[in-house]
DNA sequence: TTTTATTTTCAATAATATTTGAAAGTTTAG
DNA sequence: CTAAACTTTCAAATATTATTGAAAATAAAA
């Protein structure tokens, strides 16, 4: 396969997992360009590379940059702002957990520990399902952040090394 | 808190989490729904608990079943399907990953190998940039599609057990 | 200061996804 | 068989989300 065809393809499947997680399909793409592209690339190109507005651009690469996943960068001389992606792939995982975690299992455990305060009679069917549910949840998202908190601090190879080994 | 406003904030929480994971609102609502649900319920039951219509709860019910989330269950002399979750926390947290591995890290392994493929000069910076980032990648999803496939393999109590104990 | 290059904003529009509800389909009971 | 109970389908309506593009804001250069 040619490497503009591979581009395009790879572009393509990134902002398709991306949409399936949540992850608007135009960000993921713009992600995937800078991942891909040796030199960091102004607006204008992105622009033209991926046939998006001037206003789409803007504020996508601005949530990249909210997300850690690029940052700006500019040229001596030159006045415009170039943008590059952070092409380190475990630290764009490593971004990616820290960022969900506080966006959404962070807010679900706050839920989570407070609907475990609901009382009632353990003869209660409904509440003794209610509250077998909310616990086991409650204790694998616990689980779920240790895992992410142990990630966030680890090395790539140390990280996958002691994972895999065990799992043998 | 009282149980019944614990159950609408649990359900309203769900549904929440789910829509930011790519799974919509409503299908997490009545996943949500059945797994507080100490007995399976009727179609007509999850429509008038979440207000929905009669076509949308039969879709919902539907996808869950696909996922392996629910079940359906009949009562003798009676003629209306009755579903009900799998309370097991664990079952559904590996359910759900094995039916994402399968829809979407297993066709994007797929498409990371093809790209590998691609031939060019490793002088090239545009080459070199791009198969260093689809390698990478490559790299990565075939760990996590391991550890998946322990998790699917694997009681709660030993995975989470040997997945922390290496993390303290 | 004025001009020019560049970035940002946001109301309007377009695209996508979800939901409805009524009709058609199916199954069981009488 | 026919009627009643129940389930499924799907085109149309709604709701949600993403995108555009032109005007406003900002910042550097002249």
């Amino acid at each position: 396969m040619e490497l503009a065809e591979g581009k395009q393809k790879f572009i393509e499947a990134w902002g398709r997992i991306g949409s399936e997680w949540g992850i608007n399909r135009t960000m993921a793409q713009v992600h995937a360009l800078l991942l891909i592209s040796p030199d960091a690339l102004t607006t204008e190109e992105v622009m033209d590379e991926l046939n998006i507005s001037r206003g789409n651009a803007n504020m996508t690469l601005r949530d990249l940059i909210n997300w850690g996943l690029i940052e700006k960068q500019h040229k001596p001389g030159e006045r415009k702002e170039y943008f590059a992606a952070d092409k380190d792939i475990w630290n764009v995982a490593r971004q990616v957990a820290k960022e969900r975690k506080k966006r959404e299992l962070e807010p679900m455990l706050k839920v989570l520990k407070e609907l475990s305060t609901v009382e009632g009679d353990k003869n209660d069917k409904a509440y003794a399902t209610f509250n077998k549910s909310v616990t086991d949840i409650n204790k694998l998202a616990n689980n779920a952040d240790s895992m992410i908190d142990t990630m966030l601090k680890a090395e790539e190879s140390w990280f996958w090394g002691s994972v895999l080994k065990i799992f043998k």
